[in-house]
Order: C-alpha cells, then structure tokens, then sequence
DNA sequence: ATAAAAACTAAACGCTGTTAAGATCAAACG
DNA sequence: CGTTTGATCTTAACAGCGTTTAGTTTTTAT
C-alpha cells in the first residue's frame, strides 16, 4: 500500500497520466497534449511515463480506449425504446453529440500514428460501439437479428456506419452546415441535424419514399 | 530571371518545397514530412521555407490544396456517362480508389492542425470534389438540378457526402473489410466495394428499394 | 554604378520524445 | 529485525523538430 506522504513514489501513477491526458485533450485537443505536460500535471519527471506505457503511444492508447468506452456509454444511454426508428434517430444523435462533446478524443481514435491499433484490446472495445449502431440499423430495417455472413445486412451495416462516422466528421469540421439556408445554419445541431436524421431514417408506414 | 549555375538562389523555391513536401507525404504520409526534410530534399537550409510560406501550416496547405484538385480530377475522369446509377457509382468509387492511391494526403486533408482552413483559396477549393458527387447523387435521384434552400436537397447531398467520406475513411483504416466473410474481406476493393456501391445507389426501376 | 530588395545561410532557442545511469522507497525474505 | 531485491521515479543528456535573428549573397531597380 502507497503512503500519502512519499513524495519519491506517486501510488497509483499510473491512472494519473491517464488522467492527466484525458484532461489535455478534452481541454484543448491533441495539439496541447505533449508527454512533458501530462507527467507535469501529475506531478512526476518527463521521464516517468515511459516505464508505465512505453511510449506517449502507449499512454494515448489507453486515452483512445477510454474514449472508445465513452462513446458507447452513449450509445447505450441513448436508445432503448420500443421505437425504432426513434432508437436510431437517438443513437445517431448521440453519437453525433459525442464527436461535439469531445472533439479532441474523437480525433484521437482515428490517429492510427497516435493510437496503438495493434493492441489487442483495440479490436474489441473500438468494434462495439459500431455494433451497437449496427443493431439499431438493423432493427430498423426490420430485420431480427444481423447476419453478417449475409451481404446485404454487412452491407447496411457498414454503409449506415459509413453515413454516421462522416456525418460526424462533417458536422465537427463544419462542413455540414453550409449546405443550409443560414437560419438552420447558424445552429445546425440543434435545427438541421433532427431533421436530417428525420430524413435519413423516415418512418416507413405510409411513406415508402 | 534565375541563372542556372547560381547556387544560392535556388530559382523556384516555393515550388520545389511543395513537390518535396507533396513526395514525403505520397512517400510515408504526414509522420514522414518534416519541414527540415522538405528543405533538404529541396537542397536549401532549413530555414529556407520560412520566406516562402511562413510556416510549415504554410507549406503543408499548398500541399493539401493540390491534393483537393487531384480528387477533383479523379472524380472529373470518372464518370460523365449518360447512365445516372453509373455515374454515382463510378464517382463513388474513384474517390475511394482516390483515398486509397492517396492516404497520406487524404489524412492531411482534414488535419485542421496542419492546414490553414481560413486561407482565401480552401473553401472554394475543398468544396469542389464534394459538389461535384453532389450533383451525380441528385442526377441519381432523377433531379434536375440541386436547391440547397430545399431542405431536402441539401440533406441528399449533405448525406451522400457523409457516407462516401466515412466508407473511404473505414476503408482506408481497415474497418471494413472486417463486415464481410473471409472471401469478399481478403481483397475488399475489388471484390466487396463495388457490390456495396450497387446496394447502395440501385437501380430502381422495378426496385423501388 | 550604386542603392535597395529579395533569397538564402548559419547559429541559436525552446520545445519535443526517448534513453541511460543513479537515487529512493516498498516489500519480501532469511 | 536487518538485508536484499525489485519496482519506481529523478536527473541529465541526446537527437530531432519548427522557428527566429542576424548576416551573407544575389538579383533587381534606380
């Protein structure tokens, strides 16, 4: 057990420097996370990190991670209702307002040159929250479960995959928004993105298209 | 004019810059570009670049605008067909294979940290390629031209944007292949791409979905 | 021919990630 | 209980980066 007032050794560095970095980076994006700046904020030497990860790769990996873990919370506190077509309206919502949320963590995941895509963790945890919209995909499309042996049903799933990712990335890059008469365009999130998700998953009782 | 045997002045620096820098990155991608680099393989100090363009943003921004025409081009070779469903397909296409022939590049292009998006030339300039797909999935949808005041319009375009952009992004990350059996996933390009295009713009003459 | 401007170099600064050698503390063991 | 072992962290250094400053060379303009 680590004593409080050993100043030579931290206790749990470890979570610390996770810590550290979550915080760099939701704060101000990847360009002010530097591995000098989140061991000093932990409180340790520039040196410090490397017996823990490795490498800043190595302590960005696990940031990436918790990410990925975030955005599936998301998902997962967003749609569960009997409705789904309101249930991938709702996913997609969420997923769009995790990119909005956490700009510099969603940036991360994709930065194959920052993030360790080799570890073995990484496959799992980063593959669950495309499933969870996979699912909802396909629960919209009435279908019971997804066969994805079956090409049609891989085939919706990425492509709805495809259409979400991008529709983030536009939307985050502001480049979403110019498609639109100013008066949506000023808040688009909260004015045009319903309603791009209302046409993208129309209900399909009587209007078939 | 610049005399061939001085050797101080290089006589076209700014373009020898761009070409180095546009190489490094068609070479390893972004983690290969340095500016240090660029200027040796230029021939001149690394201080060199400064004048030209200020800083390596500067530089790197050249870089990216040439690579938006290359996409345009890609796109304008591909598809001017009298058949709508073709068109879409082959454009859709092109600029996977574009981001495929491409990735460093198509990397820098949406690195907010690397590129000056406020340069007067960007938006103009990045806005082609996703206009021109615009236009072929509207054609698609049997329109006869695009009213982005129409909200409907606009959502077309914006979406169709957004699902080409993610599926090169998944492709390109090597995120989905892995929706597919081993058949289709071991050369996904060429054997699964092209159906997922089909299931994505299908003809719909007797199938209306 | 001379002055001014442009293009480039050399050297330095502060920053980065990483490494090597040494100091410190916690825990395990005889 | 004292000793040893191993993990943890520091200090100092290295190479590389982008950028700045001051000075040199060449071209251009007067």
């Amino acid at each position: 057990m680590p004593s409080k007032k050993s100043k030579y050794h931290h206790g749990d560095l470890r979570a610390a420097l996770i810590q550290a970095a979550d915080e760099l980076i939701a704060e101000g994006g990847i360009e002010t996370f530097s591995l000098r700046a989140a061991a000093q904020r932990a409180g340790v030497s520039p040196a410090a990190p490397a017996h823990h990860f490795g490498s800043a790769r190595g302590l960005l990996t696990e940031v990436a991670l918790l990410a990925y873990e975030r955005v599936d919370r998301y998902l997962e506190e967003a749609g569960h209702s009997d409705d789904p077509v309101a249930d991938v309206r709702a996913l997609s919502l969420a997923f769009i307002t995790f990119t909005l949320d956490h700009p510099g963590h969603f940036r991360l995941m994709f930065r194959h040159d920052l993030v360790n895509r080799d570890d073995p963790r990484f496959s799992k945890t980063s593959r669950k929250p495309g499933m969870r919209l996979g699912l909802a995909v396909a629960a919209y499309r009435r279908k019971a479960e997804v066969d994805l042996d079956h090409f049609e049903d891989a085939a919706d799933v990425l492509c709805g995959m495809a259409t979400l990712h991008g529709l983030a990335h536009l939307v985050l890059e502001e480049k979403a928004a110019h498609f639109f008469a100013d008066e949506i365009a000023k808040d688009f999130v909260n004015k045009g993105l319903p309603r791009v998700l209302e046409h993208l998953y129309p209900r399909q009782d009587a209007n078939s298209m």
